[in-house]
DNA sequence: CCTATTCCCATGCTATCCCATAGATTACCA
DNA sequence: TGGTAATCTATGGGATAGCATGGGAATAGG
């Protein structure tokens, strides 16, 4: 699981440490790195590990064979992942074009979202965490359904 | 695993180097190179392990085919494919049948696929992109079932 | 004997490996 | 409890190996 925030530097190669708790949680997977591809919807970039992408190729295989719609899906999803391994720091170089993406520079803002997680440009997350805060307190946004420890109401569990 | 898109030169020997991560999906392989085919959605060229090519074999073989258009489908894919073996620097040399149906001059765009990768004329690739990258925004709702990493609300593995 | 592959070598570039350092945290011992 | 040593994480830079690419030589097939 990917949980917390991290705030890490970028340096002149373009490396930057993936954070440990990551790293960890990933500890397990016969690939020793993370697949990173450019979000649909926000200028930052996603994160998560190859077996999930198997999985993902997996179903989609079977899909896609004869379905335009599916092998469209593909394209958009694995042309564009790119696979990075771990140097032996824990490192990984991100590709001009990821970085373009997500207007990341010297600094990188790494968010655990549980199964996945994402990059994002400082500045870009500031406001984005922001909005994202504002729009639940309007809304009173509720997981229904759902027990989150510690959150809701004790109702036993 | 096929991930990412590589953007590789044609010499006037119609070679081109295979991707290195492509090559390294495939070195557990017995047959060390690829099998090419033309698309019959696109003008494009459809590549994966001879493996997959073995397997596809069987499968159709116990299922018999669901229709007579698959069948055909199938035996036409396997009539035009070529086993192109890796020279000794990864490359494969391109047959003037192949590229005439990609429009292939002097560069190629390796467009993974997760199974199955594709090699397009990189002007003809960047206008499919564009138009599978909307497509699958649109429809990314109606993936009932398939849980797209960062794309749909985290639920878990 | 000629052409078309295939093999082999050379090269520039880039990514990867390896080492070094500093800060922070943890472990250990008095 | 306090102080010190050891460890780990994040970071930086230099050296090395691998990749993509090009050209020539050897080989095979017609």
């Amino acid at each position: 699981m990917f949980l917390s925030t991290f705030h890490n530097r970028i340096d002149k190669k373009a490396r930057v440490s993936v954070p440990s708790a990551f790293r960890l949680a990933l500890a397990g997977e016969a690939f020793q790195g993370v697949v990173l591809f450019r979000s649909y919807r926000h200028d930052a970039l996603e994160g998560c590990g190859l077996v999930r992408m198997q999985q993902l190729s997996q179903r989609l295989d079977q899909l896609a064979a004869f379905s335009d719609e599916q092998e469209q899906l593909a394209t958009s999803i694995f042309a564009d992942a790119e696979a990075l391994s771990f140097d032996s720091e824990g490192r990984v170089t991100l590709s001009d074009r990821l970085r373009a993406h997500a207007g990341l520079e010297e600094e990188a803002v790494f968010v655990g979202q549980g199964a996945t997680f994402q990059i994002w440009q400082p500045k870009l997350f500031e406001q984005h965490l922001a909005k994202a805060r504002d729009r639940a307190k309007a809304q009173k946004l509720s997981l229904a359904g759902i027990n989150l420890p510690g959150l809701n109401p004790a109702t036993g569990g």
